[in-house]
DNA sequence: CTCGATTTTGAGAGCTACTGTCAGAAGGCA
DNA sequence: TGCCTTCTGACAGTAGCTCTCAAAATCGAG
């Protein structure tokens, strides 16, 4: 209903063509008609033909809007901006710092604009064990390339494995403190959750857990 | 064709029935068939109903024995192992610890005796999508027991994030190494590369990279 | 060995996610 | 207005997976 477009990225406005309005408008139709059907009844419960007829077209065409069902819910914008932001970052600061610093601002003002709807997104992706794989593969795909980055710019193999781990290891932090927060009903402070997870990884794991 | 039981888990013998004897030859067939056709057709081009045919059982039988089929290639008999090892650590032994010295042993044992099987398995998870993202998912639920069984007896919560955040990035950087193996073709030593991998958890992120 | 109980198997129908094709409708542009 | 591009729905088809049911194989006891 209300137009809430996250002003993160660069939001288009109103593109001109009536295709190119009617497009987004059919293609947010889909996905609320599909949130409130998962919500009704379970992901797994809601068929695609379901979803196609309350959001009135035919179940080809959701196809056309999304590769798969899985999609509607796990079509995410903000990937491509992690990836620019830590692209930019400077070439003596670690992965690790940048996270800690930059992206957690941005993941800070992303939930003020957005946070109810990341709230349903992430309550799905805990609870629905098809989405959580997609989710790490997803995320694990972006962290390859920001390691490969990182690997050209300081010299490394695309493929150093220390870089890898590190890569690998701050999403699986970042990942489970996500799923902390959404397992308590997506309240509490997440950025702080977030950056408490990453502080382990900083420290190391000498004798903690 | 060779008998070639790993010897790490309790191996239970010849089990006396001959009805569970046909059961362990029937599945042994499905795999062996299953890891043929996927060697020469790959993995999505074969069909459940070719490694039936293959197997010489019908379909429906096939699912008898695997619940999917990607659960031909991932099913693994050594998390259990891998859990009990952790479960039965002295108290005082950090997560990381006892992989670096105990875990690490075992697996040097079980590259000894199944390394071939390990080295296809490997290369089907690195190569086909929907095997990479239910490995995880299997992983990490083991951990997620692991995690559970360190909060049991440290009087922490189950839900602990630092539990789980260790948990989740030794996963992932064992995971990690692992994938580095495989893509250099499962040769060199894969016990050393995971050593490294830890090691880096171990120091933590500070100044690396 | 034989008979009844239990387990395993094959056949087949059916559901859902997803892909491809193709003609026709709708929007864009001169 | 009329042509061109894009979008759409209907339909057929494939693969993974579930379920049912009756026939076959195996097991245990007498």
């Amino acid at each position: 209903m209300t137009a809430k477009e996250s002003s993160i990225p660069d939001l288009p406005g109103s593109p001109a063509g009536l295709r190119e309005r009617k497009k987004i408008k059919t293609r947010q139709a889909i996905r609320r008609e599909a949130y409130r059907l998962f919500r009704e009844h379970g992901y797994d419960a809601t068929t695609v033909d379901q979803i196609a007829e309350a959001a009135e077209i035919s179940p080809s065409t959701f196809f056309r809007y999304f590769p798969s069902k899985e999609d509607v819910v796990l079509t995410d914008e903000y990937d491509p901006l992690l990836i620019e932001i830590l692209r930019t970052a400077p070439d003596d600061m670690s992965m690790l710092r940048v996270v800690r610093t930059r992206v957690l601002d941005v993941l800070r003002e992303i939930i003020r604009v957005d946070g109810a709807e990341m709230a349903t997104r992430m309550t799905l992706v805990l609870n629905v064990p098809a989405l959580r794989r997609r989710t790490y593969e997803q995320q694990m795909s972006s962290w390859t390339l920001i390691a490969e980055a990182y690997a050209a710019r300081s010299g490394r193999s695309p493929y150093d494995l220390e870089l890898r781990v590190a890569a690998a290891s701050i999403n699986a932090a970042m990942a489970e403190a996500i799923m902390a927060w959404a397992r308590a009903g997506c309240t509490g402070d997440l950025v702080a959750m977030v950056d408490r997870a990453l502080a382990l990884l900083e420290t190391g794991l000498r004798h903690n857990p």
